[in-house]
DNA sequence: TCTTTATGGGACTTTTTTAGTCCTATTTAG
DNA sequence: CTAAATAGGACTAAAAAAGTCCCATAAAGA
């Protein structure tokens, strides 16, 4: 419960790799993943994912590998949740509105307000924030 | 992922509905189940658990059911959950600490810094705030 | 006193979500 | 040409969450 998944967990690990390398330097999925005992094709996923994102700028061939491309500064933590693991919110009611069997649910309003509270923290964040 | 449990959920819904019957009426897992067409074995499993917690009073025999106990006001949301569902926290190392694979993992503090804002949010919510 | 309806709670099964693997194609430096 | 990298679909495994089953105990009321 509120936990974040090893996706994200595994982009923010390969981000801050990445960054700390700079941007002459390029780093390859196997390498990271070595290097924090990530499986590989796993991390692979992730990066492929941030790279169709253009977050990270893909280069292939052997030797090959990521590079930083957008401005981590840029990305919110809402935003960037998302784009790995869609919508965010406490309950699947918030997007889904399919919530048939709870009509006279009495609580939807009252818990979106601490979704709200999460979201407006998580909007303040950048990516960057946390790599500092 | 950052999403609630049903049990939390169920817990929510159940006091909202025992408060808004008054101090003087009780209100059984079935009624409540059946208002708000939740399984009704595992609402009385949380319902049990509310009790053990001293946060609802219940009345054994035919007539039985719950009543309001502690004042909601006094419960912040971080307890609440972490009494409904254990530690809460956005990844496991922050407890289990058991995080053998990442031996260099570089965000462990980082992520700590969200973990703890999102946990000073909702240390300053009580359960009565939700319910408003 | 018996029956009925409630809570208490262990053990289990099912479902859903998350995590991880496998396999094949494409790109490109050397 | 080959080796090492990204790209990505399909699948399997593991873990977590949700729900069910079953029996025990309590007590109100006929
Ligand atoms: S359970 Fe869906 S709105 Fe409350
Ligand atoms: S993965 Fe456990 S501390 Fe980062």
């Amino acid at each position: 419960m509120l936990k974040l998944t090893r996706k994200v967990e595994y982009a923010l690990i390969a981000l801050r790799h990445i960054q700390s390398k700079g941007d002459e330097n390029i780093s390859s999925a196997k390498e990271i993943a070595d290097a924090y005992g990530i499986p590989a094709q796993l991390l692979a996923k992730v990066l492929q994912q941030l790279a169709r994102e253009k977050i990270i700028d893909p280069v292939q061939g052997p030797a090959g590998g990521y590079r930083m491309k957008k401005d981590l500064e840029s990305i919110n933590l809402t935003d960037f949740f998302e784009l790995l693991e869609g919508p965010v919110g406490l309950m699947d009611c918030f997007f889904d509105s399919n919530c048939n069997q709870h009509a006279q649910c009495n609580i939807k309003s009252p818990i979106l307000k601490i979704n709200d509270s999460i979201r407006t923290l998580l909007d303040k964040m950048s990516v960057a924030d946390v790599m500092k």
